[in-house]
DNA sequence: GCCCGGGGTTCACCACTGCGAAACATTTCC
DNA sequence: GGAAATGTTTCGCAGTGGTGAACCCCGGGC
């Protein structure tokens, strides 16, 4: 993941935005700012003026600190989604769907797939296994997760997209 | 844990030493060198000469990272949980409960663990464990520590989730 | 263009269960 | 005795899983 850079104190609302999504960051610091604090591993900054191979480094450090952390999702054995710093409890049903996705994490899995794994003796309805994608998808949401549906092929859990631009329209 | 200034490259030696025992280091890198490249969250660099409100800045970010990362609550044979630079007492039966929530510390301790913990002969009321914990909710969250319920698994004691102004209130 | 249907989303509702929390009763210990 | 600690009961809410129905989007057939 890229490292973004971000003039502080003037743009903290996008800064705000960045944290929030786990994006790695460097804050540039103006003359006259005091440095920001924060514990966030992924978040840096440097005092303008600034050398190049500063900024760079900086940037560098940020950036293999991402690939280390870089995140995939984990579900432990009590039943709870952790996702970078955050976790989810899932219930039973939940859970289940969440095996599935998670171990194929960034590919689709079928909607038949999904039905086996939560109801191996068959699936209740046709309908439940959307409801509980729903259920699953709010739930996910606040770590930073989603899950896009491929149409006519299944479903697929990814980072959310970031900015959210694309999920508005 | 104080973190320690370290000049780079030259002391380079002692910043090994540092590194292997995971004090929180802040490395002075001199005009002509190279910045270092780490992953590690509890290092940090300025390249001389500093200002000095940058080099404070950086130190306290590294404290209050240590602060975070290191802080695990413990307890002591008097019956004090400690967390950070506070204590609580705890009754007999929170201290029970507290030994087999700071063993697991961050991971799901069932009911029934619980329930054996504090009741080595038998619970006296399914409910009595809701009670203990419920107290035992009240007495820590003075410390900045929380116990969420993992429904129809167990508790799970954390760190207060921050940024809750009402939680601090 | 218009209608229609498949696939998917979302909502409302129900029955059920686990847990929270208050309130009260009882015991222990200084 | 009195305060803290513990045990018990009860009420209610929130999480869970299932179901039906309305709705939406898209593409195909006419």
């Amino acid at each position: 993941m890229d490292v973004v850079l971000v003039r502080w104190p003037e743009e903290s609302e996008h800064l705000a935005e960045l944290r929030a999504s786990g994006v790695p960051r460097l804050l540039l610091v103006g003359p006259d700012s005091a440095p920001p604090a924060a514990t966030d591993p992924l978040e840096d900054w440097v005092r303008l003026p600034a050398e190049d191979r500063d900024v760079r480094a900086r940037v560098a450090n940020l950036e293999s600190r991402a690939a280390v952390t870089s995140a995939r999702p984990s579900l432990d054995d009590d039943g709870l989604l952790r996702y970078r710093d955050r976790w989810v409890s899932l219930s039973p049903v939940e859970r289940l769907l969440a095996v599935a996705l998670v171990g194929r994490y960034g590919a689709v899995v079928g909607r038949e797939a999904l039905s086996k794994q939560a109801w191996p003796d068959g699936a209740p309805t046709r309908n439940a296994l959307d409801v509980h994608i729903l259920r699953l998808r709010r739930r996910i949401a606040d770590l930073g997760l989603e899950i896009r549906t491929v149409r006519s092929r299944g479903y697929l859990l990814q980072a959310a997209a970031t900015g959210r631009a694309d999920l508005a329209s």
